[in-house]
RNA sequence: GGGGGUGUAGCUCAGUUGGUUAGAGCGCCGGCCUGUCACGCCGGAGGUCGCGGGUUCGAGCCCCGUCACUCCCGCCA
């Protein structure tokens, strides 16, 4: 059994020690009287300071009492050093009283370790504290949770005693990163003489996107604020008002529910805008930034030299998804003309293709070698997706060609068969899934199945980070609830589209208006959105053209965005950013599946502050105050 | 709003086909222990088996409902 590596949120700070302005590792002034808490962090102590009288202030981690000697694991912020006492000491008595994560100040000299009981895990394992005196600064009561050891928790008792949890090694080091990770994007983009700037959180409801937090006004009844879901038009604004080159790292506020990586409420993003430029300046100005943190942070892992580009459509046909994990090496085939051919008699999918649907092939290497149930665990799970079935086809060697085996395999004739497996890019010995239907659907099923084929049979390298560029999102799609276009995106994206012909496009022109791209991208890390971003339509004409188009009239848009109209129209210049999500980069940087690893108080997936008791109700005069009555559903 | 999973001691979990007094490890309390670092040894306390209802001679286990946590779908310009 490997020892688990005790306290690695420390090691950042004990590098070049003394070096570190937020590692105080001394705060011993000769002349000066001794310190009230400390003389030194429980971090700092080496061989060097034997026989040094100091001073340590901390959390007692772990008590070893053997009766006649006493050892106290002392632990701060910065570190741990033993702390012993035996009955000779004047402090034994009340040390013997101890219990874990009492705060506590002790006096004493240090001391090498007697030979042989060195601890080698720890910077300070060389030496400890012949305690002679004590004082108890913070009794804790019985712990709902040990701090020490890492055992795992249910998180309502974690996030109810969040202030416990972020003791801990591991939850510690990861908040300490995000800070570091902070910095460095902070440090990189004024590099790029990027200018911070802080924008409004009470702010104007947008109609668009997600659900809005909403703030009542006590002095306009029956107005409210709402909380930003992206500064996007402030940072607009700021472009507008000639500031060239804007970050923040932004809070940004959506009432959505939550998904192991979308906080519920709140999260921050690296919001990034940037004037007179094209696509390519916002890529060349951003790649740099991500690939430096990942790097920085990746711990030795490898990241993306160059983030492939990859169209919005090339992404859906070839991974099923417009956030493909590029780890996984396994790529989508269309197959659906195959299908069609005269020769096959697959009734299922040769009528589905007849319809307009799709086939999508994903190969499985190596999956001949698979049992049975891995294939039936496959269906089984399709099925689970809403899907009437995953079938496949086993290809092994006959002669000097292909054989197929399998449940379908009988109505496809070999020669089909061979250009199945060419179009796949599979051999004897492999498989090949297909995921058929409209092709949306095809797409997104075969996504899923690619990742969980790839993860099934092992493909997938998890350590290493695969970045890359998703561009020409399209501009607008067909809303089937609506029966009309409408915004497939953000609406003030500009369309990568002649502008005189954009201008000049008759709405009715529906296929020509479905094929529009917008100047619109994301940026993927290992299967994970991190960032959304597009050059911005500055004209207010062709503004006025795109949400016609969307089938919003003048008077929609001057109600919604008569702000940005008007802005629009005193001199704007052509601009774009995007928005990388900081917490999302943590996340992956820190190895961790869920958001709530990296934030300090997170809430719960149903959107509660457990620790602080939010959302809480209010009196009934500040409710007056608000001119607000509440209509609480009926139980 | 919908679907899946989980719910047994403070915590992590076991609990056989429905059958006597529901167990273990960690933690907690007491005792012993002078070199531990997940200290060790002995003893002890601690349970509304999430809650409510039902089936049964008998329910931690089966059924219905409900609540909590979680993952997913919807939603997330």
């Amino acid at each position: 059994m490997t020892r688990r590596r005790p306290y690695g949120f420390l090691r950042p700070h004990s590098r070049g020690s003394g070096g570190n302005p937020r590692s105080p590792t001394s705060l011993l002034r000769s002349g000066f009287p001794m310190h009230r808490y400390r003389s030194h962090t429980c971090g700092a102590l080496r061989a060097s300071d034997i026989d040094q009288q100091v001073r340590l202030s901390g959390w007692c981690h772990r008590i070893r009492d053997h009766g006649g000697v006493l050892f106290i694991d002392l632990r701060d912020h910065y570190g741990m050093t033993q702390c012993v006492a035996d009955p000779d000491s004047p402090a034994f008595k009340q040390l013997e009283q101890v219990r874990s994560e009492w705060v506590i100040r002790v006096d004493g000299k240090v001391r090498r370790r007697p030979g042989g009981t060195e601890n080698a895990e720890l910077p300070t394992g060389e030496i400890e504290i012949y305690v002679t005196e004590a004082e108890v600064l913070g009794p804790a009561a019985e712990l709902p949770m040990p701090v020490f050891g890492d055992q795992e928790y249910p998180e309502d008792i974690r996030l109810r005693y969040r202030f416990l949890d972020l003791r801990r090694d591991k939850l510690h080091a990861n908040i300490m990163r995000r800070g570091e990770v902070i910095d460095s994007l902070r440090r990189r983009m004024k590099e790029q003489h990027f200018f911070e700037f802080q924008t409004p959180v009470l702010t104007a409801s947008s109609p668009e996107g997600a659900r809005d937090f909403l703030v009542p006004s006590r002095l306009h009844p029956g107005k409210f604020y709402a909380l930003p879901q992206a500064p996007q038009q402030f940072k607009q604004l700021i472009m507008i008002a000639g500031f060239d080159r804007y970050f923040q790292i932004a809070p940004c506020f959506r009432d959505e529910d939550a998904r192991a990586d979308r906080s519920p409420g709140e999260f921050y993003q690296l919001d990034i805008e940037m004037s007179f430029v094209t696509q390519e300046d916002v890529f060349q100005a951003v790649e740099p930034v991500l690939r430096g943190v990942f790097e920085e942070f990746g711990e030795g892992k490898p990241v993306t030299p160059t983030f492939p580009r990859i169209p919005y459509k090339e992404a859906m046909l070839k991974y099923g998804s417009d956030k493909p994990d590029l780890r996984n090496p396994l790529i989508i085939a269309d197959v659906s003309a195959l299908f069609s051919r005269d020769e096959v008699s697959f009734k299922a999918f040769k009528s589905l293709v007849a319809g307009g649907g799709v086939v999508r092939a994903i190969p499985a290497p190596g999956a001949a070698a698979q049992p049975r149930s891995f294939f039936d665990k496959l269906n089984d799970w399709a099925r689970g997706e809403g899907a009437p079935g995953l079938g496949y086809i086993v290809f092994e060697a006959d002669g000097s060609g292909l054989a197929g085996k399998g449940p379908i395999a009988k109505f496809i004739p070999a020669e089909v068969l061979a250009e199945i497996a060419a179009a796949a890019g599979v051999k004897a010995g492999d498989a090949v899934f297909f995921a058929a239907g409209e092709a949306g659907k095809a797409a997104s099923l075969a996504g899923k199945a690619r990742q969980r084929v790839g993860e099934e049979l092992g493909l997938v390298d998890t350590e290493r980070f695969e970045l890359c560029w998703i561009t020409d999102f399209p501009m607008y799609e067909w809303s089937e609830d609506e029966k009309k276009i409408d915004f497939s995106h953000n609406p003030f994206s500009m369309p990568n589209f002649p502008l005189d012909d954009f201008l000049a496009l008759d709405a009715a022109d529906k296929d020509t208006i479905l094929a529009i791209n917008a100047f619109q991208y994301d940026i993927v890390c290992n299967g994970i959105e991190l960032s959304s971003g597009a050059i911005r339509n500055h004209r207010p004409d062709v503004m006025r053209k795109a949400f016609a188009i969307a089938g919003y009239g003048e008077d929609v848009l001057e109600a919604k965005f008569g702000g940005m109209l008007r802005a629009l129209t005193y001199g704007a210049p052509p601009h774009g950013g995007i928005a990388p999500g900081v917490d999302r980069i943590v996340m992956l940087l820190c190895g961790e599946q869920n958001l709530r690893e990296v934030v300090l108080f997170p809430m719960n997936q149903r959107a509660e502050d457990l620790l602080m008791g939010a959302p809480a109700e209010v009196t009934p005069k500040q409710l007056r105050e608000l001119h607000i009555r509440l209509n609480l559903p009926e139980k």
